[in-house]
DNA sequence: CTGTTAGCGCATTCAT
DNA sequence: ATGAATGCGCTAACAG
C-alpha cells in the first residue's frame, strides 16, 4: 500500500490554491472564484479526495452526525419509523448513526454514552426506557426528540399518534360490530413517571366503553409486555377467569399473535368464536389466518418528521408538539355479531 | 452552560502530572507509578473526563469502530445476528456502528462509503448486493467479514450454516413424512458471480429427490423474491400449473407465510391439504396457524463469530471459513402422509 | 476573494 | 518513569 492518504493538501497543490480555499468550496462556504473552485473540484474528483471527518469534527466542533436510539432492531414497526429517519435525513449534511437498546436500560445508556462521545449533533430515541429525568438532563445538552414514548415534560419533543384516540376508535368498533365483552391485553402502564402509549390505548378502550353505557370489567384485563409469548399468556387467563368474552382487544400486534396461537391451541377459532385485534399494523399482520385487523400508525412520516424535527432543533428553530393520525385496517378477524 | 468541555490538560492539571501521563494511563500502556496513575484516575472519574474520540482517532488513526451493514433492521433474523456482533465485540475495545442497506444497492454503497469516510477498523456485511469484485476491493483495505452471504472469492471470510445440507434435510424430511410432490419456492440464485444461499437449499432440494429417486418436476419450482408477497404468488402460479403437490418447501419464512395466506385464500387447509415448511425460523414461525415447520440457523452464534473473527483480522491473525449447524424445527405444518 | 496562521484534543516520539 | 514537543487533517479567524 504505497498510496498515501490524501489530504486537503495534495487538493490545494495539485489546484494551486491554498488549503483554506479548498476548505471554502468543500464547505461551500464564501465566495470563491468560479475558477478556483472548479479547479478544486476537479483536483478532488482527480486524485478521488475523501475528507477526513475526524479532523473535520475536531476543528469545527460539529460532528455532523444524528444519533438514532431504537429498541429493536427485529421490530417491523419500528423499522418503518428508521427508514422514515433515512428518508428525513436525505439531502441534509447529517448522517444518521444507529444503535440498538435492545429493551435494556443498562444498553441503552451505553449506547447514548457511546453517541455523547461521538459528539452527535442531535439524538432521536425511537421508544426507550431511560428515566425521564435523564431525557431532561440529555436534552438541555442535546437536541433530542421522542418517537413513539411521550415524554410529559418534554412534549413539544415527542411526536406521536393520539393513541387515545386510537384505542377508542378500535374499541368503538368493536362495539359497531356488536360485541359487549371486549377483553383487553395490555402492558405495564407506567414507568417513572411516564404514561406510555399503551396507556393511552387503554383509557381509550375504557372510555369507548364507558360512553357505550359498558360497565368495565377489570377481569377482562390483562397485562402483558408486548412480547408475543405474553399474548399468549394472557388469552390463558382470560379462559380461567370463566368470563365470557367475544373479542380481545390488544394493545399491540405481537401479542395478538400470541394470543391467536393460544385460542388456536384451546380449539377457538377466530373470528367464528372469537374476534381479534391488534395495533400497529406490522407486516405479518395482513398475513396472518386471518388477517388481523389493526391500527396502522404512520411510521415512515413519524420518522420523517422526527428527522425534520431534530434538523430544526439544531438550527434553533423551535418545534412543537406533533400527533400524527392514525387509521383502522379492517382486515378479517373480527366477526359482526348477530 | 458554563462548564466548558473538559480536556485531558484538565486532568493533567488536577493530577499534577504532564498530559503525556494522563494519556498513558488511559491508553493502559507503558508504567506508570501507581500513585500517579491513581491520582490520574481520580481527576478523571471526579471531572466526569470522556475523552474526545475525534482527537483520539485523529492522533492515533484509528477510530476503534466496526461498521455493521445489514439489509433489514426489521428482519428477525438478521435481528439475532446483530445481536450476536454485540454480544461478541462486548469488552472488546471496539464498538459497532450500524447502518442499513435496504436491499438497495446504491444505499448499501453509500452506508459503505459513510463507514469508509469514518474509517472504521473493520467492517461486517450482513447480507449484502454488493458485486463481489468490490468487496474484495474493500476488503483488500479493511478487515471485512461476511455473514449469511458466501462471497466465492473471500472464502475464508464467510460465515455461514450450510445451506445444502440444510435444504437436504428439511426436503428429506418432508419424504420421511411420505411426501413426493414437494413443491418448491426459491428465489433469484445468481448475483453476479456469486451464488446465494437460497440456491443451495435449492441445491439440495434436488439431491434430496434424485437420492430418494424422485424425478424433479420444474413445474413445481417457482421463483419469488423473499418477500411475502411473492410466497403467495407463487402459490397462485403453483395452482394454475394444475400439477398435483402435496407440500410446499419455502426458501425462507416470509414466503412460506404469503405461501400461507394464498392457500387459506384458496380453502386449502395446512397441513390437512397441504404441508408447509420454511427457512430461518423467523420469530413470527412458532405464532403461525399452524405454527411453521422450519429451519434454525443459529444467528446469535453467527453474530459473535464474525465479531470475532474481524477482532482476530484487526489484530492480523488469519481467519477461517465458518460453516455453523443448521437445526430443524419440526412443528405442526407437516403433515405425515397415509 | 484568497493565503497565512493558530488551534481543535490527543497520541507519540524524543529527551531527560 | 515522565515531561516537552510535534503533528494528525481540517476549520476558522485573521490579514491582506
Amino acid at each position: 500500500m504505497s498510496s498515501r492518504k490524501i489530504t486537503i493538501e495534495d487538493i490545494a497543490q495539485k489546484a494551486n490554491v491554498s488549503i483554506s480555499t479548498v476548505s471554502r468550496v468543500l464547505r461551500k462556504s464564501s465566495g470563491v472564484t468560479a475558477e478556483k473552485r472548479d479547479a478544486v473540484l476537479q483536483a478532488v474528483s482527480a486524485l478521488d479526495y475523501r475528507p477526513n471527518v475526524f479532523a473535520q469534527s475536531l476543528a469545527s466542533g460539529q460532528s455532523m452526525t444524528i444519533g438514532v436510539i431504537t429498541q429493536n432492531f427485529g421490530s417491523p414497526f419500528y423499522d418503518g419509523i428508521l427508514q422514515g429517519i433515512l428518508l428525513g435525513l436525505e439531502g441534509s449534511e447529517y448522517s444518521p448513526l444507529f444503535a440498538d437498546g435492545r429493551w435494556q436500560e443498562t444498553i441503552e445508556q451505553q449506547a447514548l454514552q457511546t453517541f455523547l462521545d461521538r459528539r452527535v449533533d442531535g439524538l432521536i430515541f425511537v421508544g426507550g426506557q431511560l428515566p425521564e429525568p435523564d431525557m431532561v438532563a440529555v436534552a438541555r445538552k442535546t437536541p433530542l426528540i421522542s418517537v413513539g414514548r411521550t415524554l410529559t415534560s418534554l412534549a413539544e419533543n415527542c411526536i406521536h399518534i393520539d393513541n387515545f384516540q386510537a384505542g377508542y376508535d378500535l374499541t368503538r368498533y368493536l362495539l359497531d360490530m356488536g360485541h359487549r365483552n371486549i377483553a383487553h391485553i395490555t402492558a405495564r402502564m407506567h414507568y417513572q413517571n411516564t404514561v406510555s402509549d399503551v396507556a393511552q390505548r387503554y383509557a381509550g378502550y375504557a372510555r369507548a366503553l364507558q360512553d357505550a353505557g359498558i360497565m368495565l370489567d377489570p377481569g377482562l384485563v390483562v397485562e402483558g409486555n408486548l412480547l408475543q409469548q405474553s399474548g399468549a399468556l394472557a388469552v390463558e387467563m382470560l379462559l380461567l377467569q370463566k368470563r365470557p368474552f367475544s373479542a380481545i382487544f390488544a394493545a399491540n400486534d405481537q401479542m395478538a399473535f400470541g394470543a391467536r396461537l393460544a385460542l388456536y391451541r384451546r380449539g377457538l377459532r377466530v373470528p367464528d368464536d372469537v374476534s381479534l385485534v391488534g395495533f400497529d399494523d406490522e407486516m405479518t399482520a395482513a398475513f396472518t389466518i386471518p388477517p388481523l385487523t389493526t391500527v396502522r400508525q404512520p411510521s415512515v412520516e413519524m420518522g420523517q418528521a422526527a428527522a425534520a424535527a431534530v434538523l430544526n432543533l439544531i438550527n434553533g428553530k423551535p418545534v412543537t408538539q406533533q400527533t400524527f393520525p392514525s387509521q383502522l385496517i379492517v382486515r378479517e378477524s373480527v366477526l359482526r355479531l348477530r
